[in-house]
DNA sequence: CCGTATCCGGAGGGATACTG
DNA sequence: CAGTATCCCTCCGGATACGG
């Protein structure tokens, strides 16, 4: 798979890929949800917040896939679905909270650097520079 | 700013924030090279491999927004611009490589998984669910 | 209640050409 | 060498409507 053996670091290519994985719009705020305990559809739905129910299927089959959540039907009527962190997704849950902290810790740092930067980009070296980027 | 104060265990909505700043295609690879000490711009361009002058530029200026990178020039001809990770770059790049340990740690876990459900999704259940995620 | 299918706007990101 | 500007196309993701 690998064209050649490049070894850097933290081995560059599996971190981007977990990232592209975690790194979506939704997927951590549903891993962390879960972390609370198994959820419907609709419950998770509205604690989240914001999802449209297509992305929540989406991400939630995602999730499924790499085994990180399990998906339980109940063949009930109405229908009745659970889902649920796997070992693995408690461990990445784990893992996303080491990142989290660090976001908590750094994030008034990262606001601070913002604002300096843009401050002097609309400044003085007539280059218009609009960067409105309100995350 | 929030609509109300909702307060999740590992506050979600700045982790979420921090991952739109590092979840993107190409910030932890360049963040990465990065932490192997400052680096010129065509270099990394090279060492990343696959990323456009563009792409390199706008990640680039990201992360020095940020401050997590630092970005000195050279007045020389032709010109020299060092890119070096900032305090707050290296501290993000440790915490990332936490990410990273985990990814390589249960990466052949989650390729089991995918194969396992997509071979169940081409299957029997006559859905023709056509999920070709490929990261 | 739990999805899936379709439509569609907008952001992300590559290729290329030009400048200092 | 180190960028900036433009074009253009893909995919993400929201809204809506329908099926089991």
């Amino acid at each position: 798979m690998s064209p050649s053996h490049i070894h850097v670091p933290a081995d560059c290519r599996t971190v981007t890929e977990i990232l592209s994985r975690v790194g979506d719009k939704w997927s951590v705020q549903v891993v962390v949800q879960l972390g609370g305990g198994p959820k419907r559809f609709n419950e998770l739905r509205r604690i989240v917040g914001g999802i449209s129910q297509r992305m929540l299927t989406l991400t939630l089959r995602g999730l499924e896939r790499d085994g990180l959540v399990t998906r339980t039907v109940y063949p009930t009527i109405p229908p009745r679905v659970d889902y649920q962190l796997t070992g693995l997704g408690c461990s990445l849950l784990k893992t996303v909270r080491g990142l989290g902290d660090w976001a908590i810790a750094n994030r008034d740092e990262i606001l601070a650097a913002r604002r300096r930067f843009d401050a002097e980009s609309g400044d003085d070296h007539g280059a218009g520079q609009k960067q409105s980027n309100a995350a």
